[in-house]
DNA sequence: ATATACTGTTCTCAAATTGGAGGCAAACTG
DNA sequence: CAGTTTGCCTCCAATTTGAGAACAGTATAT
């Protein structure tokens, strides 16, 4: 028996003060609310209303099962506006992780025109390497730089496609050997990035084996000792393009094989995603695909 | 769809981290539990918690629900809590309706009886003689003399039997004509109960009009004046008899053909009578098949 | 009075929904 | 790398369901 079918047929009932009604206003038969009342009553032991063929009359219980049964009911449409608006509606929190490595340079632009665009959501941006359970963590969205497909749990929708450089400003260059191939490196300054997954091994051709007096989790702080000629830096494209572009930094090594790398906004289910969500994803996609022609 | 136990079941899965273990727990099929769960998600548009095999944590969606969740359940429990309190509780009012004609003389002491032996039941009792609705007004139970069956809205237990009888006192009838035949009645001074629906007319054979200077709507006054020697009445046995078997009146007419009516106890439904209720007319049955071996 | 219209309930029966069993792929465990 | 456990899915029998008609009773109109 749908109790709450009953409860709701019961309080239009109270309401409209006949069987009749209720199931002209509900489409249904006078056969079901009357049996459908009836079940409610059988349900609770007790009788709600008292019925003579004209006229209807709450019973003392009834009386004051009406007042919380309509209690119940507004609480359960208030549940379920409650899941509708965090749903549908374009306002809430949004929990995303991103790795530090990227996170300092674009998607701090990113974010901040997303939130231009949308002052209704709040942002809760955790940058962070350490490789997190996005559903244990709670986390809405998450960013992945993965070369390989993404775990089948959660829905990776690709955004970018990015690569690393070996950067090096001139200056160092000018003052150290010349570096013509992957294991020359093995005899420079090379700094090396906290998290990277490899950690002492840069991921050229088949793996560089590499030192360095520097090892930071931040490109840019990293980017800031390439400048100063302290030593050599394994960087995504995206942090030093335009270092490289007015020169500030070179490029060694273009032409060896470095992994292409695809960034991932993931987010867990694929069922039911709500809107904000949806609308923060598709932003992403189309801020990658105007402002990152690479 | 039974949403109530979806959200049930969504709450226990809640607690119990595991489909598995609220099937065990219900005695049902995991089967049952997954769809339940699936339906539930689907009639909201939102996934309450994400499943990996060995893992199940609540959405932010599911978060927010199952606090709400659990809110209405409490609020269902307490509203199922308070019809069976009201239902099996020996306690609270009960509204009586009887007629006037017979409230005045046994049922106060009936009702005193009933009173001392169910302290925790509060006795609203009304007497009136105007037909009323028990239902209309909100009367639990309603004590009826009628010679016909019940109106089936009603149930009506039968409490006792009884009947009319013609009285006056030996001095009234020593100092008038005799008394024989019910037409004699015509040129005697007969008293008129208010509320008699026959008014004028006492159900005696076929009816005899009557007249009197006196009409009352009490039997215990007109019984007074019967004694004072001023009339005739047409008086309940359970009012005149002791004065008759004490010798203060006389019956006459006692082998003409009057009405035997039924003292009913009226109730309206037959199914869940409240415990309070029934204990009360058990009592009314008890107390006239002891009190009263017409 | 008699007829009429309308009430809530009951009955029947076809149709929809249901829930259990078993199999499944996935994934955590050791 | 098995082995176990998880949640999900498909299938089918069984129950439940609800509309419609017939029903019993009553108030209103004629």
């Amino acid at each position: 028996m749908d109790k709450l079918r009953a409860i709701k047929l019961f309080v239009k009932l109270a309401n409209l003060g006949s069987f009749t009604k209720v199931a002209e206003q509900t489409n249904t038969s006078k056969s079901l609310i009357s049996k459908e009342i009836g079940r409610l009553e059988d349900d609770l032991g007790a009788r709600l209303l008292h019925r003579s063929t004209r006229n209807l009359q709450l019973t003392h219980v009834g009386e004051g099962y009406l007042q919380r049964a309509i209690e119940i009911l507004e609480k359960l449409d208030d549940a379920d506006n409650f899941v509708s608006d965090l749903q549908h509606n374009v306002r809430g929190k949004l929990k995303i992780n991103a790795p530090m490595a990227l996170g300092i340079t674009d998607l701090s632009v990113l974010f901040a025109d997303f939130m231009l665009e949308n002052p209704d959501i709040e942002l809760d941006i955790h940058l962070g390497d350490e490789s997190v359970d996005l559903v244990e963590q709670g986390f809405d969205l998450g960013l992945r730089a993965s070369s390989r497909a993404i775990d089948s749990n959660y829905v990776g929708k690709p955004l970018t496609r990015f690569t690393y450089k070996v950067c090096a400003s001139p200056e160092y260059l000018a003052r150290h050997k010349a570096i013509n191939l992957p294991k020359d490196l093995s005899e420079h300054n090379c700094f090396v990035y906290s998290y990277f997954q490899g950690k002492d091994v840069w991921p050229i051709e088949d793996g560089v084996a590499v030192k360095g007096n520097l090892k930071v989790n931040s490109t840019l702080f990293m980017m800031d000792a390439i400048k100063k000629g302290l030593g050599l830096g394994f960087i995504p494209d995206f942090v030093c393009q335009k270092m490289i572009d007015s020169g500030e930094v070179v490029e060694v090594l273009a032409e060896a094989n470095k992994p292409r790398l695809t960034l991932y906004a993931l987010y867990p289910a694929r069922h039911f995603v709500p809107t904000k969500l949806v609308k923060c994803i598709r932003y992403l996609e189309d801020w990658f695909d105007t402002n990152k022609p690479v």
